[in-house]
This record gives C-alpha cells, sequence and structure tokens, in this order.
DNA sequence: GAGTTATTTCAATAATTATTGAACATACTG
DNA sequence: CAGTATGTTCAATAATTATTGAAATAACTC
C-alpha cells in the first residue's frame, strides 16, 4: 500500500530525526505511522507501507514496546498483533520523559552519589566532589520536581504551563513582603 | 599524567553515557575532566589525561563549542588555548536545553507547521492532520513556557522548583472558588 | 624568513550500529 | 498431524560514526 504525501513526509521527518533522538531510521518511521494512522496497523501493514523488512519491524516494535511508546491491541476474529500508540499526546509525553530519564538521567545520578561516598585523595579530589555534588544537587531538585509534577491531570499540568512565569512574578511578590516557612525573610530584589 | 581513581571514574562514566548523549565517547570524556579540573585545561593537557588522538581532541573541543558547553580561554604568557566549562551548573544546564531544543524539537516544529498548512487529500489526511496538531500545539505549549521560565534568575528558578505541586494545589483551590480571567468558571474537580 | 609551537583538517581505518532475509519457533486450522 | 499463518532470532552485510595520525595551516619568536 502506497502512503499519502503528506504522511510520507511525516514518516520521512521522522526518520531522518531519528538518529538526533537515539533511535533509529526504522523505529522513527513506525512510530510515525502508527501516531497517525487511523486504526491499529499489524507487522505487515507496516512493512507494507514502509518497504522495511520483516525482521526490522519485529525489532522496531520491540524497541517501541520496550519504550512503552505502542500498545499491543488485538482486534476481533484477527490473530495478528496489531499496534497504536495512544490517543493523548500528554500521556505521550510523560512516557518519553519518564523513559528518558531512566536511561539518560538515573544511572548518572547513581554513579555521583558513588562517588560522592569516596574519601578524597587530595585537594583535586576534594573540588571534583564539589563539583559533582553540585551537578548532583541539580539534578536531583529536577528530578524531584519533575516526579512531584508529574502526578498531575493533565488539564491541571497545562494550566500551570500556561500560566508560565506569571507563577514567578507571584512568587516575587511573596518575597518581598512575606515571611518564608523556614523563619527566614526573603530578600527582596 | 595520571587522573586520580575519583576523576577516572567519572570521566569513564560520562564516556560511556555519552552514546545515549548523542555525543561520542571523546567529547563525553574530555566534557567531564573540564567540568571537575581546577583550573582551564589545554589540548596537551587533555591528549595527555585522556589518551586521546591530538586530532579527536582537537574536534571533541570544537564540538563542545558548538553547544557552547565550553569556554575557549587564554592565560598570561602561554598562546595556547584553555578551556573550562562555566561554573554555575544552572547556566550549564540552561544551554544544554537550549541546545537540544535547537537540534532536536525546532526541526519537527517547522515540519509540522509546514504539513498543517497542506490541504488533506483523504479522510486519513484529516485524520493525520488533527494528530499532527495535536502534536504541535503540546510542544508549543512546552516551547513557550519554557521560553517565559528561561528567563528568570537562577535563585527564582530554584526557588519555583522547590514549590513543585504546591503551586497546583493552590490552583486547584483558585479554580474550585474563582472565576477565570475569560469568564469561564473552572469546574470543581 | 627560518624555525618553532599550536591547532586544524582529512584520508584511512576501526568500531559500532542498522538492516536484511532466511531459518527457526510457535501457535493456530482443518 | 500436515499445512499455514504469525512472529522472532540471528548471522551476514551494509551503512554510519568514531578515531587516529600524518600532513597542512596558522601564528608566533628570534
Amino acid at each position: 500500500m502506497q502512503l499519502s504525501p503528506l504522511v510520507q513526509s511525516f514518516v520521512l521527518h521522522f526518520g531522518e530525526m531519528g538518529s538526533r533522538w537515539g533511535i533509529n531510521r526504522t523505529v522513527g518511521q513506525i512510530y510515525a505511522l502508527l501516531f497517525v494512522a487511523e486504526r491499529p496497523l499489524n507487522a505487515d501493514d507496516l512493512v507494507d507501507m514502509l518497504g522495511l523488512s520483516r525482521g526490522g519491524v519485529s525489532m522496531g516494535l520491540k524497541e517501541l514496546q520496550s519504550w512503552n511508546l505502542v500498545q499491543l491491541r488485538h482486534l476481533p476474529s484477527d490473530r495478528r498483533d496489531h499496534f497504536t500508540t495512544p490517543d493523548d499526546v500528554w500521556a505521550i509525553m510523560r512516557t518519553l520523559v519518564e523513559e528518558r530519564k531512566k536511561r539518560e538521567i538515573d544511572p548518572t545520578l547513581t554513579t555521583l552519589r558513588d562517588l560522592l561516598m569516596a574519601r578524597p585523595q587530595s585537594d583535586g579530589d576534594a573540588h571534583a566532589q564539589a563539583r559533582m555534588a553540585a551537578m548532583h544537587d541539580q539534578i536531583e531538585l529536577l528530578t524531584t520536581w519533575y516526579a512531584d509534577i508529574q502526578k498531575l491531570e493533565t488539564e491541571r499540568l497545562v494550566q500551570l504551563l500556561s500560566l508560565g512565569s506569571r507563577i514567578a512574578k507571584a512568587l516575587e511578590f511573596k518575597d518581598k513582603f512575606l515571611v518564608l516557612p523556614g523563619g527566614k525573610k526573603g530578600a527582596a530584589s
């Protein structure tokens, strides 16, 4: 089967971007097609529409499943596996962030913690540990913030994002006139 | 020159993670070493300490400069180029987000806009465009939010992050009792 | 300007990663 | 059970990316 020029362009773009996103062209194309498809597609559909090998599609789908980016579906009176992407783009984004965090951030956080436990053997080590501590604390603050935000319902998350830095304005105000919970008065800027 | 075991571990970890972060081992190691170094290092230092080739270090530094992740420095009475990473880990993170956005998100946003301008040729196309529009709007909301947040001073950003979802609690409260600027009453959840 | 030092470039090669397609495995069907 | 449909694995190969090191370039020094 033949893709429309519109879908074709979308699929090719995702294939090309794949390498920048840390996935390969095949996986990018499969995901793109599933994302815009009107109905769940099976492996043969993907082979047909994308011109990829049978094995490649199988491996690509396996990878997408490991990322929790596609869902396996079964259609009545068809025993082939069909695949879809979730409808909710916000759910997709949460998954993406979650998985990237797991693969790209958590291992570093663990390594940093290990290295910060070691006794420094020199001035150089002490300085290195101070830098690692700064990095660790920053990553930890970000991931804690994310874990917190991540629990919000989509509606409220969108609301929060739409508000943007107007929240910071409010903070500024509060900072000028109120006493913080820790008992420390915020510095007026 | 020889790296201490502590720094060695850190450097090797960044080298290994490099591939997951879309940079190569060489670049990861160079960055890691510059990040923890007590003083600016020149290319020879890096060749010595990391055991890389002269050319590799030159190319690695060029890439890091294109990411704005290292700064070129000149020391008095030494004409060699020396390099450092910025001291402020928050500044580093801003750079990182900025650059990744530029490389990984902006091209897709452009493509989506182009494809959304096209007249759909079929029901399939119309559905595909609806999906692309959802993706586009989400990315745009996120990037707009980021552009907004990004202007904050570090101190206030940290404050905002520390607050986390407590802000959402406040929103929930407001949503229950207040009328939104648009004149629409928020639904009580 | 001849020599020296610092840096970049780039062709060759090494290493890694992606992709195919045929063989294998599994599970239905009559 | 033989035949068929579906899905996976994996060795071979293609394609891409990383890395080296020698040659070229540039920029100083005496």
